[in-house]
RNA sequence: GGCUAGGUGGCAGAGUGGUCAUGCAGCGGACUGCAACUCCGUGUACGCCGGUUCGAUUCCGACCCUAGCCUCCA
């Protein structure tokens, strides 16, 4: 048994050894919340807390923070363009982003970090920076002096040259290098601001994460992970940041989701063509988003599609089914230890690998004589539960709304009622019109043995 | 311009130096009053051109194409 990760940092796929035995420290970065989210966001969300559950199963203790940006730019903006106050509309959509997480099957982190309550612990971080001759004040503002680090640059892999050359931007005036960032800016009257030693302004969006992960995780982490465009400048300039001001490693292994794109194109604000997990979930089940996100490599991009999501939820319909089919049947523990599926997921997350090992389940659940039912249905859903689906009530899951006004369960138990009754007469032109009658309507007739069951589609 | 990924069957999407991904859709069959579900079977796939090799989709090189980062961004 051994976890394997690709770290963007050496660009290889490596043995996760954590810092201490059978001790795990994980942070994501979360949403700047000015909006509600995308289901690009939801991304990283989902495949972290896959990850999240995979070193649950294998460690004793694991702490993952995902953070909360609630000062920035945008936010500032949003609030303005609203008439609100920032904090009320950060907090709106802080709230929206734990509903549509949550409709998404992830567990709730063990911390949830809100930028705005670590001013001190930021404040102290760019004084250490400065007095170690990382950082300096200039009109107003405290910038990090990307030359003083010899390893700026590593974990994006470029220098310093390259960036420059293709620079597309104006360089501000009070910059001694023009590949500096902010760490401290000043703020207007009516801008929101703290008290600092250099002037009343507010923290640079990096600086956040580096303050809280060292104060909720530690100088030296495991595991951060983000989307892949986290990778520079974010990550970039808060391993500068961490790493100067701790003087030691801060990162063992850093991880980088894939984009979601849109017509093979990455969907982002900025592009406005993104899909909002709030106006999806008003047509899919939230877990029908968690499979279609986790149908890819989390490396790989992954492109949005009605389609997709259709074929995700047929998908998750015949994994259900099987599970219809053994409703009776107690389900015995499972130990997946060792298992073909929990080998794929051991294997840097191989997620498509370990849903065609949920197929194999399946299909063996569904020959499978009555004396093996237990021991398969319990490993199927321990499976789905590492993946964080195919916990609903099977039942539940087929007559599930699939949007539209549809008809009522009454009616169509009263349907499947005077059928039955039809089939008794062996009338059956009638039997046939009420199938028909409510295969218009969405609903499919399942006949068995032990009477008729029924499903949306 | 610099840097980084990637191009797999109708679609989605893994993987590998030499019988098989997997799923959806399609087709054939079993089952069914009819269906559905399920089960069984079924597909000339690996951008293009060279090279290495007994053998390459997989390794190497060139080329074409796509996306991303270099600016807020999951």
């Amino acid at each position: 048994m051994s976890l394997k990760i690709y770290n963007t940092f050496s660009g290889e796929k490596e043995v996760f050894t954590p810092i201490q035995e059978d001790r795990v420290r994980m942070y994501v970065c979360g949403p700047t919340v000015y909006n509600r989210v995308h289901i690009g966001n939801a991304r990283p969300a989902v495949v972290f807390d896959t990850l999240y559950r995979v070193l649950k199963s294998l460690y004793n203790d694991v702490v993952y923070a995902r953070n909360i940006t609630d000062i920035d730019d945008k936010i500032m903006k949003a609030a303005r363009d609203n008439g609100e106050e920032i904090t009320a509309l950060s907090q709106r959509f802080a709230q929206a982003y734990f509903e549509d997480m949550l409709a998404l099957n992830t567990l709730q982190p063990d911390v949830t970090p809100y930028a705005t309550e670590h001013l001190p612990e930021m404040i102290a971080m760019i004084e250490a920076l400065i007095e170690k001759g990382h950082a300096y004040a200039a009109e107003g503002h405290v910038l990090f002096a990307v030359e003083s680090m010899e390893s700026y640059g590593k974990l994006s892999k470029r220098s310093l040259d390259d960036m420059l050359a293709g620079a597309r931007v104006e360089v501000a005036p009070y910059k001694k290098y023009a590949g500096d960032f902010v760490l401290w800016k000043p703020s207007s009257e009516e801008e929101p601001g703290w008290d600092s030693p250099w002037g009343r302004g507010r923290p640079g969006w990096h600086l956040e994460c580096s303050a809280m992960i060292k104060k909720h995780l530690g100088e030296t982490i495991d595991i951060h992970g983000g989307g892949r465009d986290l990778t520079f400048p974010h990550h970039e300039n808060e391993r500068a940041q961490s790493c100067c001001a701790n003087g030691v490693d801060f990162v063992r292994y850093w991880m980088h989701n894939g984009y979601v794109n849109i017509d093979g194109e990455k969907m982002s604000k900025s592009l406005g063509n993104f899909r909002m997990v709030n106006d999806l979930l008003e047509q899919y089940p939230g877990e029908v988003l968690r499979f279609a996100l986790l149908s890819a490599h989390y490396r790989s991009e992954l492109n949005f599609s009605a389609d997709l999501l259709d074929q995700a939820w047929r998908t998750l319909d015949g994994l259900y089914g099987a599970l219809r089919e053994t409703q009776s049947v107690t389900a015995s523990a499972a130990n997946l230890e060792g298992t073909a599926f929990t080998q794929a997921l051991h294997d840097d997350l191989n997620t498509p690998i370990a849903i065609s090992e949920l197929h194999q389940l399946a299909r063996d659940l569904n020959k499978a004589a009555e004396a093996e039912k237990p021991a398969l249905k319990g490993q199927l859903l321990a499976a789905g539960e590492m993946l964080g689906i195919l916990q609903m009530d099977a039942e539940a899951w087929f007559k599930q709304s699939r949007g539209g006004d549809a008809i009522s369960e009454e009616e169509i138990e009263a349907l499947i009622a005077e059928r039955q009754q039809s089939k008794k007469d062996k009338n059956f032109a009638r039997a046939d019109e009420i199938r028909e009658e409510l295969k218009a309507k969405g609903v499919v007739l399942e006949d068995s043995r032990e009477g008729t069951k029924w499903r949306r589609e």
